[in-house]
DNA sequence: TTTAAGGTTCCATTATTTGGAACTAGGTTT
DNA sequence: AAACCTAGTTCCAAATAATGGAACCTTAAA
């Protein structure tokens, strides 16, 4: 599937056994693979030895190691909007109180990386890390009607255009015409199209040369609210958005200037503070 | 460091940028890696192929890539004790109060796999991924003093002890001491010996084989606090620990029984269901 | 005791990785 | 403007690691 050689085979595994979601043995993973026996079994081993993958002995199952949780600490701090976002967000969902989401786009799907919610307390990485549909999401149409058209037209391409509800645009065609309007108007709407009863609406974060860094939106229940109310919220969520994208930028520009100069006295020094 | 053929290097690699903490550039990770020129560039090509690293061509940096958060998901849900022991937490943070934390050991470090924090707005990936030193914080003692002999005199032999405050039992032989007095006590404390001002509890959490699977602590400042008061909630920390693992053993064990039906009718079913 | 299935190891073959050296693109000094 | 860096990129023969068919364990049932 991705190919790059070894690391990339590892990887192919490493999402296989993600996928499932839960514990998986051996032979499950064997059934669903396009490696031999014993090829599968070294990948497993290796994966494991780097503590990616977790094997439980007791029920010769593997599962996705916890080492990958700290490494997306890393990543979710030093490439994701969301540290440089929390205080906006925090301000956001304060003076709204209502449901918002931070994303980025992420191989042609929506990543969410942060969110708000004002009534119940945050859930953690059940929301940071999860994935969903470009195609009808608020935050995710947002994000590609601003793509360059080349790459809107390879993400397009990827998507799997499931209905999940019957406002679902599940083709490229009306979707394009979507993404359309998305532009003119300079923000987007979920109109029950991933979740009955779910309604949104969102915008992208955009650099100032146009680059789409990420998207942000308002989330609520058509119990609760309407579109009427959500594109009351829209000028606030824009200016979040500017303020995001100005923020990304101006902490983006001054890094390359210092040479690295690796802080020996940090708290957890990689491996050279550890003996071995 | 790691061996494990290219794979591993891969993962070295990986490790080292995510190390730096910030957007890196080619030639300070060549001056501090072990491989030539051409190695190390095709290892970032790869990683980059691969999202694991993120490239900014503008910079020429690169950083850590956003797939990593989207597997950390993965993990953090299928082989940590965070989505078992959520709902214990908040019954607990809600009872006492106080700061919980919840953490697993990951390679001789604590890793933070979970918080509450009762006051203040949870802060997401900032904690859950967070990784301390074991020798000197209440929950790594704690786990640390129910380590089967063998694993532990492996895992006090790799820590650091750097000493944080003069409180820090800052060499092995201490430490061991203070090991075998949390044994017959139950629990494990922290006298400000990682910050000033920082005390806490913890308990393990444990098997009914006596495995060691994670710990628990409560956490306050001197100013609010003190051991008296802590002390009063151990045996709330203790019974909370004991339904995690009674429920964590509970959700292992069915596990194995059915076998592999790889879900098709899921939300987002991995590859399959994106045209390629 | 035999059979079977799931897991693990072996090792000659095959494919990938390796890294020194040569090359290119920007920027800076003479 | 030419010479000269420095940082990043490409090449390719040699070295190394991955491959996978088959044999071998090990546990659980017949």
């Amino acid at each position: 599937m991705s190919g790059d050689g070894t690391v990339g085979k590892a990887m192919d595994v490493l999402d296989q056994v993600a996928a499932f979601g839960r514990p998986v043995r051996f032979g499950a993973l064997l059934e669903a693979s396009p490696f031999p026996k014993a090829t599968l079994y070294r990948f497993l081993q290796t994966l494991t030895n780097q503590r990616l993958l977790a094997y439980d002995p007791e029920h010769q199952t593997y599962s996705v190691g916890v080492r990958l949780v700290r490494l997306a600490h890393a990543a979710w701090n030093q490439s994701s909007l969301a540290p440089i976002a929390r205080p906006h967000l925090d301000a956001l969902s304060h003076k709204i109180g209502l449901t918002v989401h931070l994303a980025q786009l992420d191989h042609g799907q929506v990543l969410y990386v942060d969110k708000r919610n004002a009534t119940q307390p945050i859930e953690m990485f059940s929301d940071a890390g999860k994935i969903g549909p470009a195609y009808c999401t608020g935050v995710g149409k947002a994000m590609l009607a601003f793509l360059p058209e080349e790459e809107q037209s390879r993400v397009l391409a990827q998507q799997s255009y499931h209905r999940f509800t019957d406002q679902t645009l599940a083709d490229p065609a009306s979707l394009k015409a979507e993404l359309a309007n998305i532009v003119t108007r300079g923000h987007a709407y979920d109109r029950e199209e991933h979740e009955p009863g779910i309604i949104c609406t969102a915008v992208p974060i955009r650099s100032s040369k146009g680059q789409v860094l990420g998207g942000l939106s308002i989330t609520g229940s058509t119990r609760d609210t309407d579109f009427t109310k959500l594109d009351g919220l829209v000028p606030d969520l824009r200016i979040t958005a500017q303020a995001i994208a100005a923020d990304a930028e101006a902490w983006r520009s001054p890094v390359h200037l210092s040479q690295a100069t690796n802080d020996t006295d940090k708290v957890q020094p990689k491996y050279g503070g550890m003996k071995q």
